[in-house]
DNA sequence: CGGAACCGATTGACTGGTCAATCAGTGAGG
DNA sequence: CCTCACTGATTGACCAGTCAATCGGTTCCG
C-alpha cells in the first residue's frame, strides 16, 4: 500500500475517534492522548495532522456545518411551501441526530451552544444557518403563507431553538428517544411553529 | 466597622464580580485571581468563602434559578389562562436577562447550554423547570385551551428552548436588543408558540 | 537490478507554563 | 489573648504542544 493512500486513513481515523472521546467526556475533559489512544495511534500523529486540538474540533463542525447549510439552501430551492421547506430543514437536523448522536451532540454541545468559549470561532457559519432559515419565513410572509408580525430573525431563531432543545432533551436524557420520537418530532416541530405563524 | 459584619459583604462582592469576569471571559478562562482582583480581595478569600471555583458558580446558578423555579410555579398559582400562565413565564425569564444581563448570559452559557460539563450537576434542577412548564402545557390541554397532540414536555422544550435561543442571539449578537425588542419578545414567543397550541 | 538517497508518516518522551488549591501567617475585634 | 476574616506566596498536578528519532516506501542512478 502506498504511504499516501494510508494518511487519510489515519486522518479520519482520528476524527471518528475524536467524536466519540468527545461526545463521552466533553471537549474540555479529552486530552489529546485519549484521543490518540481512542484512534489506536501516537500521540504525535494527531498533531502531524492537526495543529492543536482545537482544529479537531474545527474540522468536525465544519464538516457538519456546511452539509446542515448546504440542506437548508437546497429546501429552500425545491419548492414546495415554505411549510414544507420549514419541515425538510428540521427533518434533515433531526435525521442528523438520528444518523449519528455523537457527532451531533459534539456539534451541539461543543460549539453551537458554546458560542461563549469555542464556538465564538463559528459564529459567523451559525449565525448564516440562521439567515437562511430567516428567509424561508420571510418568503414565506410575502408568499401570504406566514403571518407578518414576527420578524423572520425572531421566527427563525425560535423554530432553530426549539429543535435544538429538543435534541438536548434527547442527549441529557431530560426526555425519551425512541425511533417513534424520532418519526414524530420533525411534524411536531413543524406543527407547533407554523400554526403560530401561520395566518389566523 | 466589625469583622462579622463584613464578611457577608465580601462574600457578595466576590460573587458579583465573579459574575462580571464569568460574562466577560467564560468560566474556565477566568482564574480564581481574576475573581479576586475584579473584587478588589486577596487571592485567598475566594477559597475562605468557597470550597472551589465551580462552587462560586454553583452559588450563582442556585440562586437564579430558584427564583425561576419559585416564578413558573407563582405563574402557575396566579390563575387566569394558561396562555397568560406561559407569558408571566417568559416575561419572567425575558426580564431577567433586561435585568442583569450578565448574569443571565452566566447561567445560560455556563449552566444550562453546558450540560456536558458544569450543568450536568444541575441537570435536575433544570429538568424541573421544564417539568414545571409542562405541567402548565397539560392543564391547559385539560381545560381544552392546548391541542392535545403536543406532549407537554415536548411543548415545554419548544417552549423553553425558544425563549433560550433568543436570550443568546441578544447575548453573541445574533439579533439587536433593544428596549422595544424586550417589550415585544415576551408576546411574540407566547404568540408563536401558543398559536401553535392553540384547538384549531 | 541493487542499493543509496530521500521523504513523508509515525512514534512517544519530555518540557514549559498554567492554575487550582493549600497553608502559614497577620492583625483587629471582642 | 483568642478567634476569625483576611492575605498572598508556594506547591503540586496536569497537559498541550514540541521534537528528535525511527520506520518504510518510492525513486532514480550506476
Amino acid at each position: 500500500m502506498a504511504a499516501k493512500a494510508a494518511a487519510p486513513d489515519k486522518r479520519r481515523q482520528i476524527l471518528d475517534a475524536a467524536v466519540r472521546v468527545f461526545a463521552r467526556q466533553g471537549f474540555h475533559a479529552t486530552r489529546v492522548s485519549d484521543i490518540a489512544d481512542e484512534a489506536g495511534v501516537a500521540y504525535g500523529l494527531v498533531y502531524h495532522y492537526f495543529r492543536s486540538k482545537d482544529e479537531v474540533l474545527n474540522e468536525l463542525f465544519i464538516e457538519r456545518w456546511s452539509l446542515l447549510l448546504a440542506a437548508i439552501e437546497e429546501a429552500d430551492q425545491a419548492g414546495g411551501t415554505h411549510r414544507e421547506r420549514l419541515a425538510a430543514v428540521a427533518g434533515f437536523i433531526v435525521g442528523s441526530y438520528r444518523h449519528d448522536p455523537e457527532l451531533m451532540k459534539v456539534i451541539i454541545v461543543e460549539v453551537t451552544r458554546a458560542a461563549n468559549s469555542f464556538g465564538r470561532t463559528h459564529l459567523p457559519e451559525i449565525r448564516r444557518a440562521y439567515e437562511s432559515i430567516a428567509k424561508i419565513v420571510a418568503d414565506g410572509q410575502a408568499a401570504g403563507e406566514f403571518r407578518r408580525d414576527v420578524t423572520p430573525l425572531f421566527a427563525s431563531m425560535a423554530f432553530y431553538g426549539a429543535i435544538e432543545q429538543l435534541l438536548s432533551g434527547w442527549i441529557f436524557e431530560v426526555i425519551p428517544a425512541s425511533d417513534t420520537s424520532f418519526e414524530d418530532a420533525k411534524d411536531l416541530l413543524v406543527t407547533t411553529i407554523c400554526d403560530g405563524l401561520g395566518p389566523r
